[in-house]
RNA sequence: GGCUAGGUGGCAGAGUGGUUAUGCAGCGGCCUGCAAAGCCGUGGACGCCGGUUCGAUUCCGACCCUAGCCUCCA
């Protein structure tokens, strides 16, 4: 069985081959760090992260995501809080970090920023007007969309249906209404780098070209990002790096995530309903999120909300709940695989909801085992299963244990455990019934077992 | 208006030219002092209209509806 992978450019899913046999090169598009990422903006991280994952285990994979550090954006949010752009962008990268970290996003092979390629694509700019694929004007550099017949291949418009709908106002210097900036002039308050082309900054999509290049070559494998940036930002690093790069193909495989919304509303500041991941891991275990972003074909649209949220995290308990109690060895984990069929579904251009149902296969068979090495044999699956997955980081009954802010601490629920079993042990049911209630009216959950009598917090 | 995706049971959400998705919720049973968890069983679905076919939710066409992009945006 091959990996398959649903290619934006050709429209369907193809069977994936690196072009180095055993070896696979992706690049994602990462943050522009003038803020906290938001719930959007975790879906890719986390979607790819899987994707990342899945590739793992068969090849080598260099996997490149990109930080924007030099962007308007962040020097408007430098000009309204009066902080130093350095400062901003800094702040907001450990932040970005932190808050996928949460989430179970592993950190890529390379995180390369902006403002350190500022001559990768200075030089690059310098091939596309050797090559006749841009022009100076007043200061700018711009694109010659013209030169490029391939133009609008990925997402599948031609420029004549573009110039027909376009509400742009073009600007004066430009040849054509599409010509895109790859350097626009500074003024001396904003960042600025000298270039033969005058004092001034680099255009949006020339970064990932130049970032791409360095870092990974000049044709790549796999170039991932959310469905939005199909266009302009990828069909314009598609057209820019093939022109510098003599025709060379910049990414055989173009992967794009649906997009997100939020109660059936797109988010937007004007709504007031941007969910920033900062926020949201102070209530919601960051797992709880991972499985709500992978609940959903990473191609389909995602609605969003607490009872996406609550779905997700009843699925987890049943997870956690299967391989509570069994004691498994680390060795143990590490020796088992997942189920094939779980590795097959992912290795199916990510179907998740597929890949979660067979592991909830192993769940149930786990649930049904009464011998203790089989349970075993499985909790290890499980587990192996959660580590491809970015699942069962926790220890079961940390889990349950939830966060406590119900006043209650382990130590108090184990004693009124002890006093509900004696009274039990004495028939006196109604005494026993009695902590039961107290505690459920907190929202703690006693399941008297086999074993004995555990307990957790349903949220 | 153009382009690209979609419309599946109470909800979320896969998939398939004829046979169980899965999870949650419901119903019946087992287990339990009673529960909970778990297990077993069970009802309920493929936007609308045509076409192809022995047979279509699955293929083809029209229609309706939704979303994204066409402008910064994951």
């Amino acid at each position: 069985m091959t990996i398959t992978l649903h290619d934006t450019r050709r429209g369907r899913k193809v069977p994936f081959e690196p072009l180095k046999p055993g070896e696979v090169t992706m690049y994602l598009c990462g943050p522009t760090v003038y803020n906290y990422a938001h719930i959007g903006n975790a879906r890719p991280a986390v979607v790819f992260d899987l994707l990342a994952r899945v590739l793992r285990r068969r090849y080598t994979l260099t996997f490149a995501r990109n930080i924007t550090d030099v962007d308007d954006k962040i020097n408007q949010a430098s000009i309204e809080t009066g902080k130093p752009i350095a400062e901003i962008t800094a702040r907001f990268i450990d932040a970005y970090n932190a808050d996928m970290g949460v989430l179970g996003v592993e950190p890529p092979s390379v995180e390369p920023r902006a403002t350190e390629h500022i001559a990768e694509m200075i030089a690059m700019i310098e091939t596309l007007i050797d090559n006749g694929c841009a022009y100076e004007a007043e200061g700018h550099v711009l694109f010659d969309v013209g030169s490029h017949p391939d133009y609008g291949a990925l997402s599948k418009r031609n420029l004549r249906e573009m110039i027909a709908g376009s509400r742009v106002e073009v600007a004066p210097y430009k040849k054509a209404a599409h010509d895109f900036v790859l350097w626009k002039p500074s003024t001396p308050e904003l960042p600025g780098w000298d270039s033969p082309w005058g004092r001034g900054r680099p255009g949006w999509h020339i970064e990932c070209s130049a970032m791409a290049g360095k870092h990974l070559g000049e044709t790549i494998d796999i170039h991932a990002g959310g469905q939005d940036l199909v266009f302009p930002h990828h069909e314009n690093e598609m057209a820019q790096s093939t022109c510098a790069h003599g025709g060379a193909p910049f990414a055989r495989y173009w992967l794009h995530n649906g997009f997100l919304s939020i109660n059936h509303e797109k988010m937007s500041k004007s709504l007031g309903n941007v969910l920033l991941v900062h926020d949201l891991i102070e209530t919601v275990p960051g797992e709880v999120i991972r499985l709500a972003l992978l609940s959903a074909h990473y191609r389909q649209p995602l609605d969003w909300s607490d009872e996406t949220l609550d779905a997700a995290r009843r699925m987890l308990d049943r997870l956690y709940g299967a391989v509570r109690g069994i004691d498994v060895p680390r060795a143990a984990i590490e020796k088992a695989e997942p189920p094939a069929t779980l590795v097959a579904a992912l290795e199916d251009d990510l179907n998740t909801p597929k890949a979660m149902a067979e592991f909830f296969a192993v769940a149930r068979e786990l649930n049904k085992a009464k011998d203790p090495a089989e349970r075993q044999r499985l909790a290890a699956v499980m587990y192996a299963s959660g580590e491809l997955m970015g699942f069962l980081g926790e220890d079961p009954d940390a889990w349950f244990a939830g966060d406590g802010a119900d006043g209650y601490s382990p130590e108090a629920i184990e004693t009124l455990l002890e006093e509900r079993q004696a009274a039990r042990a004495d028939r006196d049911f109604s005494r026993a019934d009695a902590i039961r209630d107290e505690l459920a009216a907190a929202g703690i959950v006693i399941e008297d077992g086999p074993e004995g009598t555990s307990w957790r917090r349903s949220a």
